[in-house]
DNA sequence: AATGAATGAGGATTCATTCAT
DNA sequence: GATGAATGAATCCTCATTCAT
């Protein structure tokens, strides 16, 4: 007599440690094409079931919403420290890298505000800890005699004012408009794309 | 199955023709707070009940939820189109006033995108006339050698732009933001206030 | 403004996986009662009370309205076809157990007309395949030189007819009726009854 | 100086007794409408708001839902009494009006169930006595050795059979269909038309 | 650890009916 | 007599969240 399952139902498999990386993943990976797709507002079940997996998983990952847009924006986030801390690093290249991700998504765009519409949404004290980082990886860079250096605010007001201009339905359009953003704040910008490449091929997030 | 009114209880008092016009402010004024507090995704029974109307009542004034903010922005826009009518008007005490209605106002803010968030929300054509109202205003005052009236699409890219800039918790601070934004476009810009001080007592918007 | 669970209210039960089958079963059941007593316009809401389960639950079972009613008649129809397919079948049995399902349900009388009143409760698409599939299960047992054989569409206008005349308050009635018209349209009918009784004790549907 | 209204307002204009009769009229000619667009669950201001009229008009004249049916199909019914009380009527003759008037309108076939979905409805009484209207109406000229005149029910049961076939989307295909069942039965029927034409511009009930 | 069914509150929307004017 | 605004109950449908398995 071999082994029997305890009942006849077939039992979900249970695949492990190894498979609750692999959900979380998934999970981010879900959340940010489902974001793209229907906005910061949609059903988690969407997410869940994009990644292919429970509704409990996705509890059992991120406490709450705000965790979840949390975690896909902090890819977008790394990303932009990582410019920042590439050999050969210079500002205008960060402002690049940072615009491609303005014009990539929305949601990206409303974090910086770390407020307004996207405290609405529920993203709350996690947002201005990442707004935080962008700042801290900006400035690292920043030359002194900058343009944004003068007034202490300077910087972010106009990282603020560039995520303004970003609006529009294709990310073409967008980018024309974030440029001339730089352009009427007198600030040199580098090329807008994804650093390393390494998610080019990310959806956006809203 | 048709509908029952369930009860022969007494019916609230029907206060007649009047009142129409009356529900139709007293709805406008309830939005405007209503928004100011919950977003513009606030439940349309929550505008309703702070009106002291029927929910009826706000179907009858509006068509759907994008008419009632409409409603509520209009009269910001229709400000600023006055201001940039009045004698003697200029361009830089318009760019006060359009501020003034920035800062009162995120859902103003999200207006003048036209899109984004507020297309979410379901606010889609309507504003992309209120936006169209606004740069009109601007225009008509707009001098041949401003900074703004270089290439076509400046004017409102540098609205867009002050818009992102406006943020914080209380007003005065998102005035000094959208000062620095201006400041930092080589804009000049006049007194921020309400045209007429005559709406200087509404509430904020969002 | 995100849904709430509102309270910290104990919740009720959630009985597990194994419930999904049964709490189907229970809303098809409840379906057919509440649908005898309130017509095919019965609230969804009902329903689901009836059966003991959620709204949601109905939801998750059935997309629309039309699903449930479809879920209903599915049975009735289905006896018909066993009916049609048993051994030693004949047609004038089977008109038997169709009549049966006629007068025991106007909304399975309402099902073979695939459109008027049963259109307007958003029955559409689904109805007129089950008036297919009835018509498939007579015609394989309809001889050639059968009264209702030698136009086309004279089998199911028959039915319709049939249909047609069985109104009345009780099911006898609308029996009596029932066979009035058969003979009328000089067809032979067996006894009139549910196909081996298995469903003899189910509720009429309206 | 010359008489002054009461008010600045506009006061609705008081047509008078004459008024009140082109009102009701105006009513049932718009609910005629409404019905054949809507069907008979149409809401009570579509009809009110057709025929030019308050919604107060329409309950002062008729009490209920029911009443706004009836006072429609007591046309149809009137004109079939009218036919049959033409000298030289026979009695394929009304028939074929009688089919008239099913292929016209379903409401009309579905007030001769007088039950069933009618009743759901809310037609209830008024409904079996114009149902008895046209019962007398055809038996007056129903000759003793007619096919319908053995039995006391055959005449409305036949009625009801033909009914029953009376489906589809247009009114052609549905009087080739009613044809077709007076075919099965055996009885013969004069031209399908309106009496007199008079109601040949009538719309549709439903 | 995962699954996914169930709960049920919440919000949108529609209409029958009344009633001040 | 007429108008048509107001009421508010009823229904539909969606989702966040829990929890038995």
């Amino acid at each position: 007599m071999t082994q029997q399952p305890a009942s006849d139902e077939r039992r979900p498999a249970n695949n492990g440690r190894k498979a609750a990386a692999r959900n979380r993943a998934a999970l981010v990976t879900a959340a940010r094409q489902v974001y793209a797709e229907y906005g910061l507002d949609a059903p988690l079940s969407a997410i869940a079931r994009r990644a292919g997996v429970g509704q409990g998983v996705l509890y059992r990952h991120f406490p709450d919403r705000a965790a979840v847009a949390t975690a896909v924006l902090d890819e977008n986030v790394a990303q932009i420290e990582r410019a920042a801390a590439a050999p050969g690093a210079d500002i205008a290249g960060v402002f690049g890298v940072l615009t491609w991700h303005q014009t990539q998504s929305t949601a990206f765009v409303n974090i910086l505000h770390a407020d307004g519409a996207v405290a609405r949404s529920g993203i709350p004290a996690y947002a201005s800890a990442l707004s935080g980082r962008v700042e801290r990886a900006l400035r690292t860079l920043l030359p002194d005699d900058h343009r944004l250096a003068a007034a202490k605010d300077d910087l972010m007001i106009a990282v603020a004012m560039v995520s303004g201009s970003v609006t529009g339905p294709t990310r073409e359009l967008r980018e024309r408009r974030a440029l001339a953003a730089w352009r009427l704040l007198g600030v040199e910008v580098g090329p807008v794309r994804p650093f390393d490449g390494e998610e080019g091929g990310q959806p956006p997030l809203d």
